[in-house]
DNA sequence: CTGTTAGCGCATTCAT
DNA sequence: ATGAATGCGCTAACAG
């Protein structure tokens, strides 16, 4: 019922073997040999057979991404512009020739489902893994990763990592492409402090994240910079830290107010965590007015949660920007339409993801140290304006 | 180097046999063998040899969702649905069971990726396939797709559509969750004519997609219905026409002016095409404008399409909706929160994904025919109101 | 319930 | 440049 090599040889008049390597394309064969074969593949509309030939070649062709949330267009865009780097260009016969097969799997952000796909693409004996998005800062979640990921490099899978900080052992890391996500949210912080807010309010993503903590770390910085936790919030916790030290800053459990001694109470009134969606940025915006109703100003986790906050506030009866500004993270699509145009910090996504797609096919050498950090550019929109006198 | 069956066989003193067995679950082992050889596997580490479990089956665990444009909320809904109903919840130890491997190929929209993929995938001899979003409606590809999905489902591959339309032949597919995109689209303009308008312009998708043409042949038929299309535009070219009637109506190529007899030029002046971005919305819109500069309402192929409409009009210095309504489609989470909020009709695609994500599972039952409508709910918000005297 | 025996379809040695 | 033989690691009968 199935057509296999052997078919193929035996129609073309040739051993197997001679059929293996015009189909692998890795050996010398004869130009009218090889016609020969490639007429009775497609007389005889031979697939591949993927399986054995992974089982004997001991590798597959198989890429893996890894994304948080498939429908957040934040992993999507990532994502595609990955794949696209991957999956060749197709042939249009739709042949299929030596292409790798480029899949991405949702993790839902949950650790044991990070794990579990890692697991998968193990099995499948996968040629990369590329890790999209924040990791988780839990340490017990940290160490097996980290083990599963040397696993993988050591069975001879490239590991790189995109939006995401290098591994503490970077060792079996190929290469690490994180975002200057610190730098990012100091400077839209900044920014707003520069057009006079004083009172402003955080709309944080979940609090275990790594994007999460180095976009909060900035826009604290940037307040305590400025003096506006008033006591003595100390700069000291995270000195130095660059994005690249991915040790878990506070390890374990985790209420915002789990007593941090250098930690002002301004800075944690001020800071709302909850997760990376629309609702979320609506409920801990409400919060942020609830707790101090005179805040001008409301900066989340990313564009989505701005979304949220933006509808919060003006279910409130304020107006953006005359009232309260907003601003956001990323710069998705979207966020130059919603009215008004979202104040936000553009990070190169698709670009990012590129890269991070011809690393994982070996097009691409990794950069020095494997570790790069990319930039995040303000982009100043209708969102914000100077605070009402 | 690597540890294979034979080793955790060695060390739990018992067969490769029984290893297997326990591992795939599906024979009866006595408890305590299990507990050895279980204890054996994560003593040695062993992770399954994918490649060669799936050449001994002749089947793997791999399923396969592909989409038209992965960053694209429509479709990243869809899959991350379809996903959560496949990929396991995880044990937690991330020790990967019998789960299946749902993976997510981004064909961009093109014909030749999409059957490269799919190619790919009978390669790895999914288990199954899921096919999302519109089809292209170009005979020869679809005769393509049609006889590649024939093979997949000779080979055992269960084949899945989820807002697609059925194909002609419909023999190889388990079953087909088509959207009403052609009531939807009718019941939304007949919202807007019943809310006074009557020039009504259309930012449609791509003309060769079938989500386009069911989208535009609703909006025709209330358009027509009204009598809004002044001369004898005829509605005979696709009466009784169901959702499910996909031979490509025009066939061939395709600019919007190719002269089919039966459409007014009211019609045409009123509709253009573009592709399923912002970018495109701004542009149609642009355009209709500058062709009629009378319309009062605006309706895009979908809520990204109704962004770029919607900037396009603000540009113009017109009101949304006082000037200009304007309406969308697909009901995306953002759609909600755009100011005024967009009207537009909304599709379940979470429970659509997600029952497609079933099916590939064999854990549902197809419906009859293996044919299912997916029913588009209107929902009217603020971007639509009646037209100004 | 468990062990034994055969391949699954292909990529590779080696030869030639 | 090509053919012949071997084994990748596992599952599926078939016995027992």
């Amino acid at each position: 019922m199935t057509v296999t090599l052997a078919d193929v040889a035996a129609r073309a008049r040739v051993s197997p073997a001679t059929v293996s390597r015009v189909l692998n394309g890795n050996y010398p064969v004869a130009t009218s040999t090889r016609e020969r074969v490639l007429r009775a593949v497609d007389d005889l509309d031979y697939v591949l057979n993927g399986p054995a030939s992974s089982l004997a070649a001991a590798t597959s062709d198989l890429i893996g991404i890894l994304v948080n949330d498939i429908a957040d267009p934040f992993f999507g865009i990532m994502a595609g512009a990955a794949q696209s780097e991957i999956g060749g260009p197709g042939d249009g016969s739709g042949r299929a020739g030596g292409e790798k097969l480029a899949i991405v799997c949702n993790t839902g952000g949950t650790p044991e489902r990070e794990l579990t796909y890692l697991t998968l693409l193990q099995r499948q004996r996968a040629a990369a893994v590329v890790l999209t998005g924040g990791a988780v800062e839990d340490p017990a979640h940290q160490a097996a990763v980290s083990a599963k990921l040397a696993k993988l490099a050591d069975a001879g899978t490239r590991v790189v990592l995109c939006g995401r900080p290098p591994l503490p052992d970077g060792a079996s890391v190929l290469a690490a492409l994180a975002f200057d996500n610190r730098g990012g949210g100091r400077r839209l912080t900044e920014h707003l402090i520069s057009l006079g807010h004083r009172s402003i309010g955080y709309a944080a993503g979940p609090l275990e994240r790594t994007t999460t903590r180095h976009r909060l770390e900035g826009h604290h910085e940037a307040m305590r910079a400025a003096g506006l936790y008033g006591d003595g919030g100390g700069g000291a916790a995270h000195a130095g830290d660059g994005d690249g030290g991915a040790h878990a800053g506070d390890g374990g459990s985790g209420s915002a107010a789990d007593g941090h001694s250098a930690r002002s109470r301004t800075e944690e009134r001020l800071t709302v965590h909850g997760s990376y969606d629309r609702g979320s940025g609506y409920d801990a915006t409400v919060e942020l007015l609830r707790r101090e109703p005179g805040i001008t100003a409301v900066v989340a986790a990313n564009d989505t949660v701005a979304l949220g906050a933006a509808a919060a506030i003006r279910d409130r009866g304020l107006r953006i920007p005359e009232d309260v500004s907003v601003a956001g993270f990323d710069d998705l699509p979207f966020s130059v339409d919603v009215v008004p145009a979202l104040t936000t910090v553009r990070l190169p996504l698709f670009e990012a993801g590129a890269r991070a797609g011809r690393l994982a096919m070996g097009k691409e050498s990794p950069p020095p140290g494997g570790i790069a950090t990319i930039p995040a550019e303000l982009m100043v929109r209708g969102s914000t304006a100077a605070p009402r006198r």
